[in-house]
DNA sequence: CTACTCTTTGGCCATGCGGTCAGAATCCAA
DNA sequence: TTGGATTCTGACCGCATGGCCAAAGAGTAG
């Protein structure tokens, strides 16, 4: 309902409706509907988290874990395009779902400081050049985050693609 | 208002409140809540437009129209922060606002545009390398974006130092 | 001073929201 | 079969919203 109705059409008399239930259920299950809500963001993240985590791991450089990183992560937005809809909507309107902001800034820094360690990572390898680890963890999150809303406005977007040049993009700006 | 107490919060009658004047002015001057709104995308858009194209224009080579582009957009959004957080804040719930979503694409899509013909030009001129100019323009245009988050969370975040890292990274990505 | 237009007021409306609750229905173990 | 616990219903509450409008007020040209 989120990915498709957006943030204010979902209210607790519609989700009911979409249940074929009534509005108290809920109420009766979950404390409010910031619980609701949160409860939506947390299952996304921890799906990411599934996704992302084991295909990373078979990285044997920190090149090719920088390609993987890249790739994965935009497969998984790929193909869980109205889970990423319903998160980005609810993060849109995190002012007024207590607790949304919190959750997912912790997923957000943790995601951030990870990809700064692959840069750090790289560097003392050797593998990489005197790149700025926390600009382009920081800058690279950003252009990954940014894909939900292209696929969003255009469907179709060759996101094989994008991955494909954002990966070369970050691995010249970390050559030695 | 939008940037201090977000989107929610700014009804017309907290608007009229703050004004010192009644509900009714508001509606007798503008068709509705979304045509203030509306104005307020606009408004602050083409503030940005006139703060960056003087800036950018005196560029002697792409190179340096780069580093231009990157440095006057942050140093814009560092210094109209309270604009910038209330634009975040109506685009964030663009799809209870009609008119928004177009205005704001339209400019975004124009940015983009611009950035890629920056990338294009420097490769004609043979002063970058095979950069591709699409995803280099929209990552880019993604991590200037993403800045307004940062800033948000962090009022003393580097602006300035990450301007250069940014720049670098790019110069790098699209030597020659 | 008058007469007309423009602007503002303050109360009103229908609507939809999140949330509550008494009581009905259902489930399930003893 | 029974009886207590769990789950669900549907009506209801208070509240805030965006919008509307008759009437009062302010401004201004002749």
């Amino acid at each position: 309902m989120l990915a498709e109705n957006g943030y204010s059409a979902t209210s607790l008399a519609a989700i009911a409706d979409r249940l074929g239930v009534s509005k108290g259920v809920i109420s009766y299950h979950f404390a409010g509907k910031a619980e609701v809500l949160n409860e939506v963001v947390r299952s996304v993240l921890s799906e990411a988290e599934a996704w992302m985590s084991p295909r990373v791991a078979g990285a044997a450089s920190f090149t090719e874990a920088l390609r993987l990183y890249i790739a994965s992560n935009l497969a998984f937005l790929d193909t869980h395009r109205t889970e990423i809809f319903a998160l980005t909507e609810v993060l849109s309107n995190a002012r007024a779902t207590p607790g949304v902001a919190e959750t997912f800034s912790e997923s957000h820094q943790a995601a951030i400081a990870a990809l700064e360690a692959l840069f750090t990572g790289g560097r003392k390898a050797g593998e990489f050049g005197d790149v700025a680890p926390r600009a382009s963890a920081i800058s690279l999150r950003a252009a990954i985050d940014a894909v939900s809303g292209l696929i969003r406005e255009d469907p179709a977007f060759d996101l094989t693609g994008f991955g494909t040049d954002l990966a070369t993009l970050y691995e010249r700006a970390s050559a030695r």
